[in-house]
DNA sequence: ATATTTTGCTTGACAGATTTAGCAAGCGCT
DNA sequence: AGCGCTTGCTAAATCTGTCAAGCAAAATAT
């Protein structure tokens, strides 16, 4: 029931497959060699460069995110934080460039002193 | 009008500063060697793994996905959103509630100071 | 049947990412 | 003045992603 996980590489052979394309034939579209793609689809890349991998989601029309996340990258969840950023952005509101090193600079005074 | 785009670097520099911490003490946390944070911080690595990207947003409070995209990487769509808002809060990082305070105080009193 | 093309794959070499070891300048302490 | 410790940085070494070239088997053509 719950689906094991796959292999990038096996990800990738399938979406390339299903796409009825040949190693070559992505090479062409994609400019990534057909040796590299080969040792893409068999695992032997630990951690293969996000645009490779981005440009063959294009490509296989796969989601980028699950990619990712099969080559073992962390995947973006920008939930909680960025509502919190957004909160202070408001409270701060428009800030010059002087304003914004000053509170960054004093920021930092603040930390430092604190933690020692 | 806002802000131009500001280097993986200079991102990386403020966190860090911001955190009032040093290139040594980030090593300690992260595992990642102070001399390769100097080269990242000075902009000389031109595809720094996400791994250590996302370490280091972990310690710095800052969003992952602000970190991706100044890094030249691709980001999912839904993490698109408007970075514009934000950036100021993520180059600020987390901020406890009474960091919070201190600083809108603090910057009053930039304000007032400076409207003479 | 044999020559030609096409397929997936491996090897060798190169570039770039990451680390280890070390440097010189700065800071507190006596 | 010195000494010890910390800071940021860099040179060399190592590891690893990536590609160009080539190979053998399968497909295709003649």
């Amino acid at each position: 029931m719950v689906k094991q996980k796959q292999s990038v590489g096996e990800f990738l052979r399938r979406a390339r497959q299903v796409k009825g394309m040949t190693l070559r034939a992505v090479e062409r579209e994609t400019q990534i060699s057909n040796a590299y793609l080969s040792q893409l689809e068999s695992d032997k890349i630990g951690q293969p460069s996000p645009l490779k991998l981005h440009k063959l989601c294009e490509l296989y029309g796969v989601s980028y995110s699950v990619l990712m996340g099969l080559a073992g990258y962390p995947v973006p969840d920008h939930s909680l934080i960025d509502l919190k950023q957004v909160g202070l952005a408001a409270r701060l509101g428009a800030l010059t460039g002087e304003e914004e090193t000053e509170l960054v600079e004093y920021l930092a005074f603040l930390r430092s002193r604190r933690r020692r």
